[in-house]
DNA sequence: TAGACATTTAGATAAATATCTAAATGTATT
DNA sequence: AATACATTTAGATATTTATCTAAATGTCTA
């Protein structure tokens, strides 16, 4: 079995994580196809440390989930979370 | 005339002024009536100062317009900025 | 099993941010 | 004109955050 257990922490910190710009550009890599990290730090001009930094925020925000193959651990993006902000965006032209 | 020149700096700042609870319980406020900076500090424990903080970087952001009538200074929602935001997230489902 | 490779964790540092108090600015009222 | 009121600005401080280097962990391969 293939259990994927995502821990979403909370609207603060989804919106906290969108507001980096490198997360924000991670985002948009992973949005064609999952990643290793490797393959996302060679897309930056930053340490792998502080990519994976960034990127265990964006999985404490549910943002991404990992995904452990070998010596390697894919990311790919977990759209899901996204639609609560959405949601909340929405609401603020809708209702008046 | 009245003119109301929004001075809209860009995503990053955005992102950045909706990533604080504070700022986004302001954006609830302002989202039911127009509000003068004291009548919205009245909703927080916390300074004025510190609201008038807030409330410029979201002025910055082109998230809300202020105002002035005398003594009072009007805060109010300016909703157009969203758009932008609500469109980036859009786009992560649609696109493949 | 020793070394190479992929990634994370630990610890340090500089910059950004949220908050406060006190002072400044501008407007209204008496 | 003097004072009161609404808000912002300035300056200080503590916390958070992004980043780095170095070390640790885990996995593959020769």
């Amino acid at each position: 079995m293939n259990w994927k257990v995502i821990i979403k922490m909370g609207f603060q910190e989804s919106f906290k994580a969108l507001s980096d710009p490198t997360r924000r550009q991670i985002i948009e890599l992973l949005k064609k196809q999952k990643m290793t990290a490797g393959e996302i730090v060679e897309q930056f001009q930053m340490t792998g440390a502080s990519i994976s930094h960034h990127l265990s925020i964006m999985k404490n925000a549910g943002l991404v989930t990992d995904d452990k193959q070998g010596k390697y651990i894919y990311y790919e993006l977990n759209l899901s979370v996204l639609e609560e902000i959405l949601a909340w965006l929405a609401s603020l032209k809708e209702e008046k």
